[in-house]
DNA sequence: TGGAGTGACCGTAACGGTCAAGAACCAATT
DNA sequence: AATTGGTTCTTGACCGTTACGGTCACTCCA
C-alpha cells in the first residue's frame, strides 16, 4: 500500500476512521463538526500531505468551474500590445475578481483553426472578444451550453452582448471633418476578414467584412460622405492585418503615395493613427495643416498626441462583460449594454490646405 | 425522461445502443472506429443536443486541466497599468498558447486575505509573480500539488525560478552615478511590504523588506554606496504603495522636500521614474542638469523620455516562466533561469550641479 | 486448416469529490 | 416517559468522463 499515492479524501477519510463527508466537511462547512474532530481532520492532512480538496473533482461535482473563459483570436501579442484591448482586459479581470472568478486565457491561436482549447476549457462561461464573425472559435464557443457575452461582435440572438454604437461613434468623426471642409479623404482600415490583405479595399470586401466593428464604421462611414455628395466609391480605404504603428504608417504611406491630394486620413483605430502621423512627419507633412489624421479609441498615447478621436470606455466595456456573465442568471431574452463614446478634438484636424478648386467650406 | 437533462456520453451512448468509450472515441481517438459509426455518433449528438465531452469530467479522469494559473497579488490595476507586468504578460500567455495551454489569472485580491480562490483553481500548475514572500497565496499555491515556477521572488528549494540579477543590475546604476560624481542621492522605492507606508523607510524595514526585488536592490544600493565612502544611513528612501506615475511623483516631492540638496533621484521602478520626472519638471529644475533621475525595466514610455534605466527583458521572463512549467517533467532539482539586463544611459543622467564643498570627481 | 494479426468495439473501474437524507446521541421541554 | 430540537456524523447516490484490458469477428498466409 506504500506506492505514496498522493492522499485523498476518502484515504483521509479511513485514516481517521471518519466518513468522507465529514472530512469534505471540515474543509468546506466548518460549522457542521466539532471543532474537536476539524483540527484533527486538518492536523491528519497536513501529516499526510494532504493537500484539500481536489478543485476538478469539486466542479465536477458542483458544475461549476469558478472561472470565466476570455476567447480572443487576435494574435496574443498585438491584444497586449494594443492599450485599448489591455483596458478591456484590465475590466474584464476587475469584474472577475470582484465575483471570486477566475479569468482564462484560452489559447485559440488564429493560425491553426484547432477549436479543441475552446472544448477543453473549465469554465463558466465565455467573453468573445473581437473576433471574426466567421471565427471557428466562435462558433464553438456558441455550442458550449454556457452564459456568453460577445463584445465589438454582431448582435446573435442567443447571448448577451456589449459595444458601443461604431455608427454612430464615427458618424461624428466624418461629420466633424466633413463640416470642416474635407470631402477628399483616405481611410485606414484594421483586418476586415480573417485572411491577409495588406491593401486597398474594393466595395465588396468591405461589405463582406467579417469584422463587424470594422465593417460597421465603414458602412457609417460612407453613408456619412454619400450624405455630404461625396461618392463614397472614390475614397480609397487600405486594410492592414496587423494592429500596430508600423502597419498604420506604412498604410498611411500607400494611401498617400495612391493619392496625395487626400486632406485627411480617417483611422479606424489610434495605434493605426499614431503610425499615420509618425509618416506624415516623416514626409514632411505638417499635421494638421496640410494633413488632417482621426484615431478611435482614446488611448492614452493619443491622448498625449493631441489626436483627434473617439474615446470609447475600454475599460468599462470590460467589466460590463464580466457583469453581465457573472449574473447571467434568470433572463430569457438576451441583453445588450451599449456604452457611450466622446468624440475627442484634438491638434490633429483643421480645415483642409486650400488647393486649387477644392473648397467648399460650410 | 423528458426532463431535459442535457445530454451526456452515456445517454448518447444508450440511444445509439454502443458503449460510452466508442462515443468518447468518436470525439477524441476517430481512427477507433469506422467512419460510418462515428458519423451517427456526431449526428446523433448534434440532434440531442450533447456538446461533446465535459471539460471537466474529462479533467477529472486525465488528471490534466490544460490550464497554467498565474498568482499575481498586485492589485490588478497597477497589474495592468504597469508595462513591464504587461509584458511579462504577454511572455506567459505566448508560452501557454505555444503549449496549447489556457492562462488562468487567479482572482487574489490582497485586501481580503482569502486563499480559497487558489484551491479553486483547476490547473497544473501557477506561475506566481512578484508577491510578497509571506502571501498567504503564495504559501497556499507552494501547498498544492502541482510545479510551480515563482518569477521575481527569493529562491525556494522547492520551485522554479525565474529573475533577474537585481544586485547587479542596480549596482551597474550605482556605480554609473558614483563615477558622475553623485554622493548625496535620494531611493524612490516600491513597497516593501504588504502594508502602507507612503513615507521615509528605515534600515529595520529596509532589512524586512517581504519584496525580494524591491530588497535586492536596495542592499545592492547600500553596498555600492557604502564601497564609495557614502554613509547609507544618510540617503534617505521614501516607498510607495501604490506603483503609478503620481505616486512616483509624490516620492520625489517628498525627497526633495526634505532634501533639496539631493543631485540624484534613483528610482527602483519606471513608473517611478516617470514620476519623479514630472515633479521635477514640476518644480523648475532641469534634468540632468540640476537632478538626475534613474529608472528601472526599459519600458517604452521611458525609453521615449530619454530615462537613464536598466533594460530587462519583461517579456522573456514571462516566457522563460511558461516553458519552464510547460516541461516542468523529470528533473529533481528546482532550475533557476536568470535573464541579463542592461544598463541603458539616457539624458537624464549628468554629472552633479556643482554647488558648495560638494564635488569629488571620479 | 490453423494460427497470427488486425480493426472495431465493449465492460469495468476508477477519477475525487459533494449532496440530500437520515441516524445516533444528548439536553431540554412537555 | 415521551417529544422536540439541535448537533454531529454517516450512508449511498451521483457528477461525466477516460484508462485499461479485454473480446470478437474477420482476413491473411503458409
Amino acid at each position: 500500500m506504500h506506492v505514496r499515492r498522493p492522499a485523498t479524501l476518502a484515504s483521509l477519510a479511513a485514516e481517521l476512521g471518519v466518513s468522507r463527508t465529514t472530512v469534505s466537511n471540515a474543509y468546506n462547512r466548518p460549522d457542521q463538526l466539532s471543532p474537536e474532530l476539524r483540527r484533527r481532520v486538518l492536523e491528519t492532512a497536513r501529516r499526510l500531505g494532504y493537500p484539500g480538496p481536489d478543485p476538478v473533482a469539486r466542479s465536477l461535482r458542483t458544475r461549476k468551474a469558478g472561472a470565466v473563459g476570455l476567447l480572443l483570436t487576435e494574435n496574443l501579442s498585438y491584444a497586449f500590445r494594443d492599450p485599448a484591448a489591455v483596458g478591456f482586459l484590465e475590466g474584464l479581470a476587475l469584474a472577475c475578481e470582484d465575483a471570486g472568478q477566475g479569468l482564462l486565457l484560452v489559447p485559440a491561436n488564429p493560425e491553426r483553426e484547432d477549436v479543441a482549447a475552446v472544448h477543453r476549457a473549465g469554465v463558466d462561461g465565455f467573453v468573445v472578444y473581437s473576433v471574426p464573425d466567421d471565427d471557428p472559435h466562435l462558433a464553438a464557443v456558441l455550442e458550449r451550453p454556457v452564459p456568453t457575452v460577445v463584445c465589438d461582435q454582431p448582435e446573435l440572438d442567443t447571448v448577451d452582448r456589449v459595444g458601443i454604437d461604431d455608427r454612430a461613434a464615427i458618424t461624428q468623426v466624418a461629420d466633424h471633418l466633413i463640416e470642416l471642409g474635407h470631402r477628399r479623404v483616405g481611410v485606414v482600415c484594421m483586418r476586415l476578414a480573417r485572411d491577409r490583405n495588406d491593401d486597398f479595399v474594393n466595395a465588396e470586401r468591405q461589405h463582406n467584412a467579417h469584422f463587424h466593428v470594422q465593417r460597421a464604421r465603414l458602412e457609417a462611414l460612407a453613408t456619412a460622405f454619400t450624405s455630404a455628395n461625396v461618392d463614397w466609391t472614390t475614397i480609397p480605404v487600405v486594410e492592414r492585418f496587423d494592429h500596430n504603428i508600423a502597419s498604420g504608417a506604412s498604410a498611411a504611406a500607400q494611401l498617400l503615395d495612391r493619392d496625395p491630394q487626400v486632406t485627411a486620413l480617417i483611422c479606424t483605430s489610434d495605434i493605426l493613427a499614431l503610425g499615420a502621423l509618425a509618416e506624415a512627419r516623416r514626409r514632411g507633412l505638417r499635421v494638421p495643416q496640410d494633413l488632417t489624421i482621426t484615431g478611435f479609441d482614446g488611448i492614452q498615447e493619443s491622448e498625449r498626441a493631441g489626436l483627434t478621436t473617439v474615446r470609447q470606455p475600454v475599460l468599462e466595456k470590460g467589466r460590463a462583460a464580466g457583469k453581465l456573465l457573472v449574473n447571467a442568471a434568470d433572463h430569457n431574452r438576451p441583453r445588450t449594454v451599449t456604452l457611450s463614446t466622446e468624440l475627442v478634438i484634438g491638434t490633429t484636424s483643421a480645415p483642409p490646405r486650400i488647393t486649387e478648386e477644392r473648397w467648399f467650406g460650410p
